[in-house]
DNA sequence: GCTTGGCACTCGGAACGAACGAGTGCCAGG
DNA sequence: CCTGGCACTCGTTCGTTCCGAGTGCCAAGC
């Protein structure tokens, strides 16, 4: 009973404090509150509050501010994922199924996500070695010159032109189409590469040559890790609007946009589209980065996480909203690779 | 003679207020700079270049700082284009000479040039209309299904799958593949749809179908104008460093930075690599952007400008320095792109 | 045993004013 | 035409005061 009353206190501060960013005191609260009890009564459970770690004072004679510890258990326990209104559905909908590529799908969504949080929105790229092939071509440009094109499951297309040491025939490589496509279509592109490795032992001593090499390429391309890396960043403006304490943060926040790989770090790992994992302040990989959080979850087609995409923003941030605005973007991303 | 000195207390007030970011006095001046005259007479030139305008005061009994108008003569006739330092060059050399394909030259360009200037750096990719056809391939991957590659002079690659209406037959195929590439290889792209409408026409009746969905395919990769206006930004970490006035331009700089089609007008009309454009202030097109200057030059393949790239940052910028290094980047890149 | 009104206390922030000093403009003399 | 001198301006800094939001605690009440 009494302890309802203190999480109902706790998540009155959580959300009052998100909303006018000043610290919060036991008469406002009341007064914003329907708590059915008076300030000196709300005050006594503060000082509970602040006793377990779940509040504090920046100084004597302040209000409340949550604590990293606090927010934590309003994320976890005080709060439902806002629904967003059939309106933001509908502009999620027709922008994502607008897109007419890849890059565009990932483009439009990291706007929407900064739109719709007011946030700094992150957006990993499919990554490559989990997704699988749905089509090698192999095409002669010259005699000893060859363009092989890999086709995967996202959409996304890989090419490369191969220099060959000795030249193939025309057959000979129709017939090495085949095989590659039958070796390696709808495998996972890590598992791909085991099988491809023993190809070039089918041929005789005389194309082993070129064979090799071109497998060699494909290989490559396949294990392009470089561009598994790739996330794409917006809402950067939105750091503008932080007028107090977190312009401190700003700077190493800039810095952190700048690497992709301190980025993907953030992100953490791509989990279930329905799962929304949320990273608190200090919870996250970086000092720096101390009074940030992260809103992320993962995304692909068939419910596979694929990669990651969320949100970035101080600890003092919407998260009911925030969640709720990630969740149905990566949902709807996950549905359009689905159809793509 | 009275006159040259008075150029010389400008481009010492310049140099003074770009390292210190603070209004430069007359004593302080002539402590700096070796100008051999007193104070006093400082202060006489100081009040004849307020009249004129180049300089203004903040506020009475403040030093003097430059105006938009002061800068312009500065970079125009006060300053020469600092050379940079072999260490500098080699930096640049080396690691352009590392990038392995087109994304790769711009990602490190962008990066060298925030570095080398501090500033943030914008760098557009190639413009597609201008650059030339090297070669076009066509690959059946169904009966009714082929892929279109289209390889272009700055080493980018653009594909598309194409659906036909009725299926073409190999030969066929292998038939309008040396008629594409005999019409297109060389053109621009600007120049080269036009020889492609004719071509269905080349074709009787049965086949004109599948061919013309294939030729506007072509053409419709060719005219994508979507890709003319990527740009690439980086060093926006730099803009934490401004610590005054210029933070309530933090924002506006932000907005802009997500706009690709506000920085490409930022960076303007692309000119010869060798010439380095400066727009400082309110010269440039945006209202909000009244406090940052812009320093851009064109490059490309041949001394054929074929996109922008540059450095934005405060008025009160090194624009020797900064001229130096975009100049530099421009024209390695440019040789890059030469060679590739 | 919880809740509540009362009350003394704390302390950050705003408001005010004085002292300081960098920098100026002007003038008379070299 | 340059220079030293001098009175003047005005933004900045620093100390002081004052105010009020907010607290903790206590004794009384339900």
């Amino acid at each position: 009973m009494v302890e309802d009353r203190k999480l109902a206190v706790l998540r009155a501060i959580v959300e009052d404090y998100v909303s006018t960013q000043e610290p919060v005191g036991s008469k406002s609260l009341v007064d914003r509150h329907r708590l059915g009890v008076s300030p000196a009564t709300v005050r006594n459970d503060m000082a509970a509050l602040e006793e377990e770690g779940f509040i504090t004072q920046p100084h004597t004679s302040a209000g409340r501010i949550p604590t990293d510890k606090g927010y934590r258990l309003f994320v976890d326990r005080l709060s439902q994922i806002k629904p967003l209104t059939p309106a933001e559905r509908r502009a999620i909908a027709t922008l994502l199924e607008g897109a007419i590529d890849l890059d565009d799908v990932v483009q439009r969504s990291v706007r929407l996500l900064a739109q719709l949080t007011r946030q700094v929105a992150i957006v990993q790229y499919p990554v490559l070695s989990r997704s699988t092939v749905r089509h090698v071509e192999v095409v002669p440009l010259t005699t000893a010159r060859v363009l092989v094109v890999l086709i995967l499951s996202t959409g996304r297309v890989e090419q490369r032109v191969v220099e060959l040491p000795t030249p193939l025939e025309d057959d000979r490589i129709a017939d090495l189409h085949t095989r590659l496509n039958r070796t390696i279509v709808g495998e996972r592109l890590a598992d791909a590469s085991a099988g491809l490795v023993l190809l070039p032992d089918e041929y005789d001593a005389e194309q082993r040559g070129p064979v090799a090499v071109l497998v060699a390429a494909l290989i490559e391309a396949m294990s392009d890790h470089r561009s598994d890396e790739r996330v794409v960043v917006g809402g950067t403006a939105n750091l503008a609007r932080f007028g107090d304490g977190f312009d401190l943060a700003i700077r190493p926040m800039l810095e952190a946009l700048e690497e992709h790989v301190v980025l993907l770090k953030l992100l953490g790992e791509a989990s279930s589209p329905s799962k929304v994992t949320v990273r608190i302040g200090h919870e996250g990989p970086y000092q720096e980065l101390a009074s940030t959080s992260v809103v992320s979850t993962g995304y692909g087609p068939g419910d596979e996480a694929l990669a990651t995409l969320g949100i970035v923003g101080p600890t003092r941030m919407d998260y009911p909203g925030s969640m709720a605005a990630v969740r149905a973007v990566a949902r709807y991303v996950s549905r359009i690779l689905d159809e793509g």
